[in-house]
DNA sequence: CTGAAAGCGCTTACAG
DNA sequence: CTGAAAGCGCTTACAG
């Protein structure tokens, strides 16, 4: 590889003024700086960044942990971090926990070692020592869609209460009174709250929430075929399953399919997370849809914020209900189901959007 | 942070001899070692990478640039990528090109500039100039998927062939005589040659393919349901559209549902590239699966060979037809819709496995 | 405006 | 077995 030596040595100066014109240090030569130029362009040079890290302390790096690279949600988050923080002038570097803690905890140990600059990540479970410590021991830090309660570190986040109220309401409005939910593990803040404002809905329309009505899912398919199967196994089964994320509503759908029944004829469906497939499946399915996009760029610009010195803010973003055709016939729009999609969309317009 | 030198003061040795302890070095004394040990221990010392990685000239990374994470099949590839990888001690660092060229340079060069020690990639275009130096410099390098023809690089891909003459074989005895693909980017291989293999395949059966039935793409959904509409504005429409990549099938059904119209009743649809959500959409679509885990972990082990000094192979593995119901009723198993599926997938076992 | 020199945190021949 | 020292490729006060 061809260094800054090189690179000195070609243009006849020091490497030290190579080194202030690479990094358009005013005061420079317009001659020196022509002659570096050209030697640059000449030995094709690129500095290496191992080195200018080393020495200058800052990598230009942010590092994101997701809990699973195969959930659609979290590829979408990634990629829109990755946007803004180029747009930033830094890269990211991701690793993928697969909803395990102890491979999240590798992927966190692997970015401080590599001395990213901030590290933002959406917790697995409920805070290991490791991500404790990286937090207390100031390594500039973002929690985006879960976070860990009681560590002061910034949250970029959307709240789905709204829409998890409006979707019971639409629920109860088509007739269905025996509802359930698959829910992600309790250690992971959403597994917990979704859960939570799924029940209290529920009581706001007079419902309860019996224990077996309640699947222990981990947010993959598996665990929503599973608890579906169970679910279907009741003497009273319900009339809907809430899936709490895409996955495990896609394992619910198998589960569904594999005993022949129709959604939402036999049983309804409703998910946590949008994704575009849900267009096309069979029936469509209705879903709450997070602004995952605006939630990614928004926690960039937080673990900026905090990398660069300035305050980093935590933001929450509302949910949005999206309603298909999963759960039964919507009596509003029952007259052109064909068109159903649209209207339902804009039926629960952004609304509280709130900042701290 | 804390450094090498404080471990060496705690311990009350060299820095030399932590190094030796960290590094496993034989000769170190036994009482050094865990004078060492508890200091690193006491101290939480962590390595610094980038000072390791400056010193010893590797980075025990490697950069993977795919065309678009929000395509299932390369965030599939990524996670087996990304898995071998770490089994082999190395991590890397994803880089998403978007299908844009310039990005996919953005990316290699910012990966070069970090000194990973391989570069796995799937290549957006026919190969930039930056690309082709790399290659020739030496870089250790994988093409995955795609490749770029007249370079010294080993290629791990799958060949679609078979599985595209089985689809035209299967699309030809359902009665379907008017065929239209919608192709990907003629300068990407995977573009090339699944046109190319479509086209002889109809011709294997007397047919061809005219013109108007190649829509032009570029593997993102928007690209599928442009080429879509304009098959559906023609004359003689035709009977089936094969989407050379899952987005794309995505985009297709977009532009059928948008025209009330409904596969494969009024136009059948095959795809290249399976996913989960197929088995649930509207209906379940008939799609070839590439075997993607397996090119991931092929690719890596090839890419470490070549870093660490052994002689690289390609590799290339079948892909395999898997019938469902998206391009009409398949006789044989006409009886029993319900369990379309598990037959009809094992319809094409996977046979012809090459290694060059 | 420019260069010599120190130093970032490691590893590794070299001497002992 | 151990330590002093050089050096990886940069950046940046410090002097001039």
């Amino acid at each position: 590889m061809t260094s800054i030596k090189d690179v000195a040595a070609e243009a006849g100066v020091s490497v030290a003024t190579v080194s202030r014109v690479l990094n358009e240090h005013p005061s420079v030569s317009e001659d020196a700086r022509t002659r570096v130029l050209a030697a640059v362009a000449s030995l094709g040079y690129r500095p290496n960044a191992v080195a200018r890290s080393l020495r200058t302390d800052q990598t230009h790096t942010l590092g994101l942990v997701i809990s699973d690279v195969l959930n659609p949600y979290f590829t979408e988050l990634a990629r829109s971090v990755e946007e803004e923080a180029r747009a930033l002038g830094y890269s990211v570097i991701i690793g993928n926990a697969d909803e395990r803690p102890e491979l999240q905890d590798h992927h966190v140990r692997t970015l401080l070692d590599r001395r990213i600059d901030g590290l933002l990540v959406s917790p697995t479970d409920g805070g290991s020592p490791l991500m404790l410590d990286a937090a207390r021991a100031g390594t500039p830090m973002v929690f985006v869609d879960r976070w860990i309660p009681g560590v002061d570190v910034p949250v970029v986040r959307s709240d789905g209460r709204g829409a998890i109220r409006d979707l019971v309401a639409h629920l109860h409005r088509l007739g269905h009174r025996r509802l359930a939910i698959i829910t992600g593990p309790a250690a992971t803040t959403t597994g917990q709250e979704r859960v939570e404002a799924f029940r209290e809905a529920l009581e706001e329309c007079g419902l309860d929430l019996p224990d077996e009505y309640i699947g222990q899912g981990d947010f993959q398919a598996d665990s929503g075929r599973r608890a579906t199967e169970r679910f279907l196994d009741l003497a009273e089964p319900p009339q809907v399953v809430f899936a709490t994320d895409n996955l495990m509503a896609l394992g619910a759908l198998d589960a569904v399919r594999a005993r022949g029944l129709r959604v939402p004829d036999d049983i309804a469906l409703a998910a946590f997370d949008d994704i575009r497939w849900f267009v096309h499946t069979d029936p469509p399915i209705t879903a709450i849809a997070q602004p995952t996009g605006e939630l990614g760029r928004a926690a960039v610009r937080a673990l900026v914020d905090r990398i660069e010195g300035r305050a980093p803010r935590s933001v929450t973003l509302p949910a949005r209900l999206v309603v298909r055709r999963s759960c039964g016939e919507n009596p509003a729009t029952n007259e052109n189901p064909a068109t159903n999609e649209n209207p339902a969309t804009n039926e629960n317009p952004a609304t509280n959007r709130s900042q701290t």
